[in-house]
RNA sequence: GCCCCGGUGGCGCAGUGGCUAGCGCAACCGAUUUGUAAUCGGUAGGUCGAGGGUUCAAAUCCCUCCCGGGGCUCCA
């Protein structure tokens, strides 16, 4: 048990830990505060998270703002009173006895094996006791700094069959100064909230007309094709071939591919002539009745066929969020079609490609997880063996972090799916692999072997970046809003002094212009302070300032968007950077304070 | 889908039963011509998310629905 006093001298894994102590006891402050205020309350459980705890309360009436904020004042209450926390330990069947009214507690202990001993943690002199599995500060004092944050619904062992509990989120650090760092992180979090800059940058908006589906402005639609032209420019790279197919199909496809059976609840469905189409909500069955549409040679394979389709999904009403979870997506998709002694190469190349790309983009330490056979899958145990294997191998090669996750595979196969943290730490999956030992069956899709005899082929489905939009959505809060130059829908903005450089400034835009670069004249009636602000609010990378000097020796004043004044520089030279920036699709800017 | 909170000009917000619903930014018009983050003045713009109800009177109270937010659950 660590002791406030030596807090300078612990060792990060002791910090952790004496955080760890410290929030499960406010934890145990806040039931006693929540049981103080409202009698009624039954407690259920209370565990510590990365940056501070929660407890689930069983309650009649949800707590309001205000409910929370006499809360937390009796928490102080309690903790300035300042007592020990004390352990007790007892038989789990005596436990049972002492929390017989509270079914919650009941249960917890039911699912103990009989005879193991359980804690009672008390403070406040024993006024307030819970079940516990231990980990306490010495004294409530010890909880240096504590906020209580929100409240939420939640159910009962996340069950959603289950009652519906009341959840307080709280903070809680080791000094003030450490719980002021992390407040400070969430408000810079919500700065970058792709939402929320989404609208500021003119990228895109959402409307009730279309729920949870994105309008591309210009700019936002600029860096749509963007992402998707530096995909294909790998495809060239990585032999795929890109197909294009229908957007709507008989639902008679929906029932062959199994998605009739099993996700149907997230697809959109429509009624035409007395027969009902399916919306598709992946393009997998389209790649198979492109395979299948012709017959094939193993000289062939591996073929992959990489799609852009437009994809629909009905996701539940409150799972939506921003760009990272919409009912309209576009993937980076494609379907390997290969033999099974091929999969280690292709999945190989494929984790190449992914690590060159998300470099690019400064996602440099994406998580990894293989995820092996569920209960209920297709497929003989040898074919699973071999693929499972194969995945291991092929992560435990590339070097990157990786955990193995068992069960959670798809039913027709393992994958290995890629998260990368948005401003919030909250993951999202981006790219993900996946084997298919299904899609070839349900289509009968063969090759003709060497030996003229036919087999099955593998089904690889494998995207990069993942869904497009959830991409820019991290994207945007990875770079808070900063594209780099190559990915700027906006390069440069000129900013004239005066109403006589105006002229000069058109001549240079059109010079960078002819050079491949997007740039705009602000020409506005405004003061050039106003112009830069509003070029630096926009995020715009470069301003060139232009005056009397300037139009005089044919140069621009470079002003760069993180504020530093390079002063006067030739066009000539503006042009050769700004041109070998956007090549080299470089992450900081080529001309920067420190040259020349 | 479930729990709570919310929805007021393009955006951000104020207004909690009582006259023609306000403010800032943006937009538009005019003046200003300025050296690295906001020049000044004026103009226009709103069936207060939708529908129903209560009331002499509803942005404001009640009901239903839609949409958004924080969570939960889900995520082939």
């Amino acid at each position: 048990m660590a002791s406030v006093k030596d807090l300078k001298d612990l060792s990060p894994q002791e910090l952790d830990e004496f955080r760890n102590d410290m929030r499960h006891s406010a934890a145990h402050v806040l039931a006693e505060a929540v049981l103080k205020l409202h009698p009624e309350a039954k407690l259920t459980i209370g565990p510590t998270i990365e940056v501070g705890f929660y407890y689930d309360f069983d309650v009649d009436e949800p707590f309001t703002p205000d409910d929370l904020k006499a809360i937390e004042k009796e928490m102080r209450r309690s903790i300035n009173r300042n007592s020990k926390f004390v352990e007790r330990e007892v038989t789990r069947e005596e436990a049972r006895e002492q929390v017989l009214d509270n079914p919650y507690k009941v249960e917890i202990l039911d699912g103990i094996p009989e005879g193991t001993r359980v804690t009672f943690c008390s403070h406040s002199d024993g006024a307030f006791e819970d079940l516990c599995r231990g980990g306490h500060v010495e004294q409530t004092v010890d909880i240096k700094a504590f906020k209580l944050l929100s409240t939420a619904g939640a159910y009962w062992r996340g069950d959603e069959n289950n009652k519906m509990l009341q959840r307080v989120y709280g903070t809680a650090w080791e000094s003030k100064e450490a719980q002021a760092d992390y407040l400070h992180r969430i408000e810079e979090a919500e700065r970058r909230d792709h939402r929320k800059l989404g609208r500021e940058l003119g990228l895109f908006f959402f409307d009730p007309i279309a729920p949870a589906s994105p309008f591309f402005l210009p700019k936002g639609a600029f860096v749509v094709n963007e992402l998707t032209a530096f995909v294909r420019d790998l495809y060239k790279r990585y032999d795929y071939k890109e197909v294009i197919t229908p957007q709507i199909f008989n639902t008679d496809l929906w029932r062959k591919s199994g998605h009739y059976d099993n996700y149907a609840d997230n697809m959109f469905f429509i009624n035409i002539d007395e027969t009902e189409y399916g919306v598709k909500p992946m393009n997998c069955p389209a790649a198979a009745m492109l395979y299948g549409s012709e017959t094939h040679s193993y000289r062939e394979l591996p073929l992959r066929y990489a799609d852009f389709g437009r994809l629909h999904r009905y996701e539940r009403s409150g799972v939506t969020h921003g760009l990272t979870r919409v009912r309209s997506l576009t993937q980076d998709d494609a379907h390997i079609f290969s033999t099974m002694d091929q999969i280690g190469s292709e999945i190989r190349g494929f984790l190449d490609m992914l690590r060159d790309s998300y470099e690019v983009f400064g996602f440099d330490n994406p998580r990894f997880t293989l995820s092996l056979r569920p209960e209920k899958r297709v497929g003989i145990d040898d074919m699973w063996d071999r693929a499972e294997s194969a995945l291991e191998e092929i992560l435990a090669d590339s070097g990157f972090e990786y955990e193995t996750v068992s069960g959670e595979g798809a039913f027709y196969g393992p994958k290995i799916d890629i998260f990368v943290p948005d401003a919030l730490k909250r993951e999202w999956q981006l790219g993900t692999v996946q084997l298919d030992f299904s899609l070839p069956e349900r289509f009968n899709l063969e090759y003709a072997a060497e030996d003229g005899a036919r087999h099955k082929v593998v089904v690889i489905h494998r995207a990069m970046l993942g869904s497009i939009e959830r991409f820019l959505g991290v994207l945007i809060e990875h770079l808070g809003g900063a594209f780099p130059l190559w990915l700027a829908p906006l390069q440069a903005v000129i900013v004239p002094i005066a109403d006589r450089h105006v002229a000069y400034a058109h001549d240079v835009k059109e010079i960078l212009e002819k050079h491949g670069l997007r740039v705009e004249v602000n020409d506005s009636s405004d003061r050039m302070n106003a112009k830069i602000r509003a070029a630096q609010l926009q995020k715009v990378p470069y301003m060139l300032v232009v005056g009397d000097r300037e139009a005089e020796e044919n140069a621009v004043a470079v002003r760069t968007r993180t504020g530093g004044n390079l002063g006067a520089v030739s066009i000539t030279e503006v042009v050769e950077s700004l041109v070998k920036e956007t090549e080299q699709k470089s992450l900081e800017p080529l001309l920067s304070a420190t040259d020349d």
